[in-house]
This record gives C-alpha cells, structure tokens and sequence, in this order.
DNA sequence: CAAATAGTGTCTGTGAGACACTATCAG
DNA sequence: CTGATAGTGTCTCACAGACACTATTTG
C-alpha cells in the first residue's frame, strides 16, 4: 500500500495501427521495415508515440494513418482494437501500446512515396506465418485485428469499407470470403444483402467487366448493423477473442 | 515535426473496471462512492492507477478487482474493454484509462468489509439513468461494457460467468433475459442451450425450489464458442459499437 | 459460336417462434 | 386438492444450403 505521497508511475503510449484492405482476393496487411532500434530491420506495424501532450487518441491514429499510410480520414473505417502491455519495448520506459484497426478500400499501390517508403502490404497468412517476423507483440495484434474484422463482418456493414464508393455485389463476396477464409454460395449471398434493407443501395447502372455480363453497382447504405447477421460457415478459422 | 531531441510525452494509466453481476433478475454494477476530488461524493466505476511501473495491466485490474470488490481471480470473467482519452481527469497529468469487464456471479451481499465499503450495487439502468450521476466518462465505459456483455452472450458461453458453478437451465435463461432485457420462451431456450454441445454439462441431480418440480443442474461444459449463436432477438436495446 | 461473369428459381432441411401440454415438488 | 416451477411435443414459418438454370457481355 503506498504512502500518503506516492504518486502513479507514469507511462510512454504509443498507437500502433492494424491497417487491412483486399488485394488480389487476398486479406492484406500494411507493413513498416523498421529502421531504428529495436527490432531493427523487422517488419512492425506501423504506429508511434503521441506527438504532444494533448493528442487525442484517435487523433494520432489518424496522423499515423496518414503519415505512414498516406492515407486522410475520408472513406476509411478506423476504430479502437485494444491495448497491450507490451513491457520492456522500449528503453525510453514503460510502454503501453494502443491499437486501431483501419479498414481501408482497395488501394492502387501498395503506398505513396510518404514518409515511410518502407511500408509494403503483405497478406496476413504471410505476415503470421512461420511464428512471424513481427517486432514487438504485432503478431499478437495483428490477430486480434483480423479476428475483429472477422466479427465484425458477421454483424456489422464493415465490409463495405474495405470497397471503394462503388462496387458489384461480387466485390463485396469477394471480401466475405477473403477476410472469412471460405467460399460462399453465390445465390445465397446475393438473397442476403438484398434482403437486408439498407445494407446497399443501388448506384449507377452497371460496370462493364472483361468479358461476362456487367455487374450492377452499389453503394454502401445507412443501415451499419446487419439484423440478422451474415451468417458465417463453421470454418477451420475459428478462435475465441479475449 | 518535432526536432531530434524530442522525447514523447508520458501518460498516467488508470484502470477501470466494469463488474457485472445479477442481483434480483437485474444486471448491476458495482459503483464506488468518490472518497476524494475530482468528483468528490459522485459515484464512479472502481479503479485506479497503476501501483508500480512493471504491473501489468491485467495484474492491476485483477489487485483492483480484490481491493474494492473483494473479489478473487478465481470463478470470474476478466477481459480488456477498451481505452478511454479522459482528458484532463485529473491534475496531476494526461491520463488515460484502461477499462476491462468483469463478470461475477451472484454473490451473497453487495460487498464485503474490504478497503472501499462505499461499493454499492445498482442495476444498470439506474445508474445510467438522468444523463448520469457517474464520474467521468464512466458513463460512456458503462454503457460498451454492457454492450459487449450482451454481444458476448450471443456468440459465447460469457452467461455461464454469470452463474454460480452450479445452475439451472432457469437461471440462465434468467440471465439471458435480464443482460438483453428481453424474455425468452422457455422451450426454445431449453432445445438450444441443450443443442449446443458442450455449452452446459449435466452436475449433480436436482435442486429443490421453494414449491415446484426441483430442476436439474448444470456445469459450464468446455465449450466457449456458441456455434450457431444464441439468436437475440429484436430490442429496443440495439446499439451501434465504436 | 464459346467463355466468362452476373443474376434467378426453387427444393429441402434446420432451427426458431408459438403454445399447449405433462411432470414433480410444497403446502 | 392448488399453486408453483421444471420440462416436453409438435406445428409452422423463415431462412440458409445446394444447385441447376437463365442473362448479358467480350472475342
């Protein structure tokens, strides 16, 4: 029990970023080679230490997203994931890390040259494998972000983050599927999303494809919960959270 | 940008605790009448900082748990919730909180002779009632703590927690019913709680009730994932998470 | 035409909602 | 006996899985 003038240890916080978009039908992850000690040279999540006294929390992730990522605030799902005691991180001090998971659209390169012309999407499969090459705990939190994601696909309209302002009902299976790991009936997901009122809306005509008949297009829609869920195949990926 | 020297601002990290429980087919939470400023006499969520510079976060929900509750590691459920900004809680400095959800089973009186006799507990919505008399933000860390027990029913045995180590088919369907503020027919209840399997194993035969047929009783079964979930229905108790 | 992709019709099984029923206790 | 609580039988309807089908494009 402390004395009457003991005084709470103080901590370094830092925000790491579990940033996933779809490539190729691949659930991908963004990626930093670190450059500085420690972890030198390893892959990490990108992320950092609040810039000043004041900075909110989300703000940070959103300066993180941007720096690291060139990523702005618009059209990008970013919410609170979790946060890790990751001890002895750093010799600075005491470090607690507070991790975002960011959905972002399909992006035309892997980054800008930003800040950090180190970042490099790479497919979580790969980025996990092989009891990782991620510094610090990052495997840790790359799994709880794609867990997540993977829950939040079932209730929520998340999903449609990971698309651009436009896209064909077979973009957005391709996401189930990738971020869920299974293939699903084309007929029924098509019945289901309908189905859902809200869900999407309907956008301009059509998109042509290269060869096969165009695609309707959509937007996502004002409905976020999805009542009931998509229901998700009984799959080898299966964890419990917490 | 800062310049080369610039070393990152520290942060206090405080520790907060959602505990649950049922009291008389009500979810309540346990409260702590503020002994000291800020907020001096209001009700607040028990916490506090952590003791000392290595004490891990779950560590120092669980010291917080036995000091103001009483309550020991054992025959409960602990997960981390989310990180809150708190700006300017306190003077001593920035702090942030760390809250975790607690879920105990009911227990014989609101809270033992410990450190804090001024615990109490209320029924949530109480607590939540009149845009709150609560500390903080503890109203806000209220009301995703509840929401995720909620959720957490669906898809995971969490209401078992709720329980003794021994219950009936009654109670947790009692459970049910008070978390999601619904109530449930007890055929479907009894064909799906039965259905899963492993969620609740049979224990010893039979509990005797004031007047009626006794009821048989159960053990948590190894089985933490509902595979299909609990099917909640449409309430007015629909919210949207972070 | 064939190949490719988009989208539909429809059968079937599972399981949830509804609700009337039986079982076993205290008094 | 009555009242109370535990537990069952069973009908129905909504919806997910399966899968064969039609539609519209490119080349």
């Amino acid at each position: 029990m402390p004395d009457d003038r003991w005084v709470p240890p103080t901590v370094l916080l830092a925000v790491d970023l579990v940033i996933l978009t779809l490539r190729q039908s691949r659930l991908q992850v963004l990626l930093i080679q670190r450059g500085i000690e420690p972890y030198r040279g390893a892959l990490a999540l990108p992320g950092g230490f609040l810039s000043h006294d004041k900075e909110d929390l989300s703000a940070a992730a959103h300066r993180e997203l941007s720096e690291e990522a060139g990523l702005g605030p618009d059209e990008l799902h970013l919410e609170q994931l979790g946060f890790y005691g990751a001890p002895e991180r750093d010799p600075r001090g005491r470090v607690v890390s507070a991790a975002y998971l960011a959905v972002a659209p399909r992006l035309p390169e892997p980054v800008p040259g930003t800040d950090a012309s180190r970042a490099c999407w790479m497919p979580v499969t790969q980025a996990l494998a092989g009891e990782s090459n991620l510094a610090f705990d990052h495997a840790e939190i790359l799994t709880d972000g794609i867990h997540r994601a993977r829950e939040k696909l079932e209730r929520s309209a998340l999903a449609t983050a990971f698309c651009g302002p436009t896209f064909t009902i077979s973009e957005l299976q391709d996401v189930y599927e990738a971020v869920w790991g299974v293939t699903l009936d084309a007929r029924n997901f098509y019945r289901k999303v309908q189905s859902v009122d809200g869900f999407i809306v309907a956008a301009g005509p059509t998109r042509k494809n290269v060869g096969g008949r165009p695609a309707r297009l959509f937007r996502p829609g004002p409905r976020t919960i999805l009542h009931p869920p998509m229901s998700r195949p009984q799959g080898p990926t299966s964890q419990e959270a917490t």
